[in-house]
DNA sequence: TTTTTATTGTGTACAAATGACACTATGATT
DNA sequence: AATCATAGTGTCATTTGTACACAATAAAAA
């Protein structure tokens, strides 16, 4: 590939992706009591961030083109990514500065030609925890972070409308999605779970309704007490009995309304 | 368009074309009873049956690439069409066959090429009143018609999925979809209206308790009764009251579970 | 040891929705 | 007058949702 050479933070063999096509990962964890979003700092020298994307080979399937480009671009392994949508219009990357901005890494003719093209990108979603994970920018960006929704500066291109949407949708498929086994970690407290439900729902929930519906579901271990230091006793600690977890969610479990 | 005379019966200026990139449309309708969906025969020797779908121009949207391309496959107008989502596997389509296919109605070269590299489509949806409009073949369609999906034959590369997949969404969007207010006619029974839920949830409803839920939402205009020649009693006729229809729409209503 | 504190599990009470079934009246044809 | 499917409503048991409250618990602080 002696492209690579040419660009100094553009590794791509473009005769090899299908042009005009690209995956954006909106992956989704839960920290602090809020739910939080994986960005990736460009390394250029304006301030741009991103969703962690990537382009799509021609011999490889969209689905797991999404799975690949999440390793690639953030060091994260997952089986598997759920698609919400196609993001299709035409003004939905500002090409000027995506011009200059790959223009000021090296790129150059073909390539610029290349990324410069109207683009359609399809948007994938994971919920994990961020405590079992440890992302890592690579070669072409400068950082990779956590923020939370409240936080999230301006990215690039459409980003934010995919981020809001990839939102919806978990807030909309609540009782299909793996919303606690996956963000929360291995052992959690009940306050813990309800304020994911109360995140993602945005809204306040009653406490003793949300644990005597939980805990009757039958899915979760109860283990010996939190030790921390709070002058109270300590909450107690469950985790999911994931058989279990797994066969409920097939057909849905949680809220109505 | 040189182009157009070398091709007997495909159409396209491909230079102005998205490469890789296709929509389909799922028409739902419903008569006697049961869900219906639109499907267009290549003009070939073959009995090749399709949805309607095409390309996307350069420079256009990807939702209105699927509004254009419906009205030019079945001369079907409609302002909005509801994305569901994108199908990307690199064995969606039988390259091969349709190679052959293409070929027997004179396509050469490059054309045939284009048409044959990878292609990745986007599902969009609509829901319509069979009676209220008149599909027409396009020019490369030898004929149109609507089939129950009892009787949906096999549709061409992935198509019998992209229906699949259409019929599953609006199953889980039934709440906040246009069901009754698009699918019907104008004016309808309200076994009618059950029947329709009854299709698109796969399970019976009970009478009363589906009357009493529906006529309680205070959207509906009763009328005269119907003429019809039965033995008995003939139901009632209602309409929807657009407007408040609409209003209750946006929060969503119908069925919890 | 006693007090303070927050968690945990449960209780209660009421409103609303759900599901199954049944009864009566209606209005048109036979 | 008999027949028939529709229309509207009634009943009733069950479940679910919602709001609030109380007692027991365990841990640290006084």
């Amino acid at each position: 590939m002696a492209r690579k050479e040419i660009v100094k933070n553009i590794d791509l063999d473009i005769d090899s992706l299908v042009p005009g096509q690209s995956v954006d990962c909106v992956i989704i964890g839960f920290e602090e009591n809020v739910l939080k979003i994986l960005i990736l700092k460009w390394k250029i020298k304006d301030e741009i961030w991103a969703l962690p994307g990537g382009f799509v080979f021609k011999n490889e399937n969209l689905d797991k083109a999404a799975i690949r480009v999440l390793k690639e671009r953030t060091g994260i392994s997952l089986p598997f990514l759920e698609q919400f949508k196609t993001f299709g219009n035409i003004d939905r990357r500002d090409t000027n500065t995506l011009k200059k901005n790959i223009e000021s890494v090296g790129a150059k003719g073909k390539i610029v030609d290349w990324f410069c093209e109207r683009f359609i990108t399809t948007g994938y979603l994971s919920l994990i925890d961020i405590r079992k994970c440890d992302p890592k920018p690579d070669f072409s960006s400068e950082q990779i972070k956590w923020v939370s929704l409240e936080e999230l500066p301006d990215l690039i291109f459409d980003h934010n409308d995919i981020v809001k949407s990839a939102i919806d949708y978990i807030k909309n498929q609540i009782n299909y999605l793996p919303i606690g086994i996956n963000l929360l970690p291995e052992r959690f407290t009940m306050k813990q779970l309800q304020f994911l439900y109360e995140g993602i729902l945005q809204k306040k929930l009653d406490r003793g309704n949300f644990q005597r519906k939980m805990l009757k579901l039958g899915i979760f271990t109860r283990h010996e007490k939190q030790l921390e230091g709070g002058a109270h006793k300590a909450p107690y600690l469950y985790s999911f009995d994931k058989d279990k977890y797994e066969k409920l969610l097939e057909q849905g479990f949680g809220f109505n309304t």
